[in-house]
DNA sequence: CCTACCGATCGGTAGG
DNA sequence: CCTACCGATCGGTAGG
């Protein structure tokens, strides 16, 4: 329940609860654009003390992209390795990233379209982890592609950018709240990554 | 040839100058991290010499939204107007998205990301022509899916979201100096949205 | 387009 | 986790 605006009095404020305010505040409104005074209100303590629960405004924002990005690696790994065919892999890949992005849908945005703004070390290590994530999927398309069961496109990686374009544009229309569940969402991303778009003929 | 950094000498410095240095700006390294500072540099004039061309950093940047968005607007509107099947309208649509975005990648790049930096009232134009452009999308689908041309995926908006997706990600990895020219990349990109990754049977 | 400047805010620190 | 504070930088303005 990290939801709550106010300090929670005789609650400890943790790691952790830095954390989830940063979160909230660099999803909603930016990197950039939040203080460390909007931070230290959000958790109800002052500014300077932040700095006994973490060393840098920048290693904050490593730590969300680190841990965000892994959550997502963790789930699609298992499908990439499992004895699927590659379509299957696929559907079940999307599907596994959906189910992570409903849960830390915040979570999500900031790793996915802020760590620009971080360090040029930190950068680094976030690009890095970033490209393991791409390549799970890289993997699936050339099984594929070997395998005859998808389109040779001639473009090696750009079917994956694509791909990781819907899911990353996702993160900015996909609603916890909204009508449909994270499963049709995915199935629905599926048909349209698989079949496109076009009524077969 | 708005690619020069330093002051062209003897060159007045415009508005149109003071734009481009910002497009190029914003784009790069992101609207907020940017100062005033670092603008007049660019051009080179001092910092409050710049509000005798511009009245405020947030009207620069939704000059750079709207003019951006409109160019993409401007080539598909008649592509949605013309006498073609819905699956030629994407494919005319996406080719003139691409042709745009060659000419203009950076200030592409500030127009679809960074907008959610304007303060309200400008935000609110930015959403209202950005509306316009999906909207365009939205018609040629809606116009496939009643004509059996295209799947009904049974989510009216969901396809457009997917599309746009695609084509605002293409603004992170387009490069206009690549292999592939933008009509490649355009047959590329329509070939998924149309066909999907799986081969027919 | 410059001079000279405004009040506000920034991330972060020393020393408890 | 507070007190008290640092130097730097922010967008913007008055009056030429």
């Amino acid at each position: 329940m990290p939801e709550q605006k106010s300090p929670a009095k005789g609650e400890a404020v943790s790691r952790a609860r830095i954390r989830d305010a940063a979160i909230r505040l660099f999803g909603e409104r930016g990197y950039p654009v939040i203080g460390m005074r909007d931070l230290s209100e959000a958790v109800g303590i002052l500014p300077g003390s932040l700095y006994a629960h973490i060393s840098s405004k920048d290693d904050l924002l490593l730590d969300i992209v680190v841990t965000g990005i892994t959550a997502f690696i963790d789930v699609i790994q298992p499908v990439v390795d499992a004895d699927l065919s590659p379509d299957q892999k696929m559907r079940e890949a999307i599907r596994a990233h959906l189910g992570v992005l409903a849960q830390q849908v915040e979570q999500t945005r900031v790793t996915f379209h802020q760590w620009q703004y971080l360090g040029p070390e930190s950068r680094a290590k976030a690009v890095e982890i970033r490209q393991k994530y791409e390549d799970l999927f890289v993997q699936i398309i050339d099984e594929g592609v070997a395998s005859g069961a998808f389109r040779d496109s001639g473009h090696h990686r750009l079917p994956v950018l694509m791909i990781a374009g819907i899911l990353g544009s996702a993160t900015e229309w996909y609603r916890p709240e909204g009508r449909d569940s994270a499963e049709e969402m995915a199935d629905a991303i599926v048909d349209q990554v698989l079949l496109g778009l076009q009524q077969a003929a």
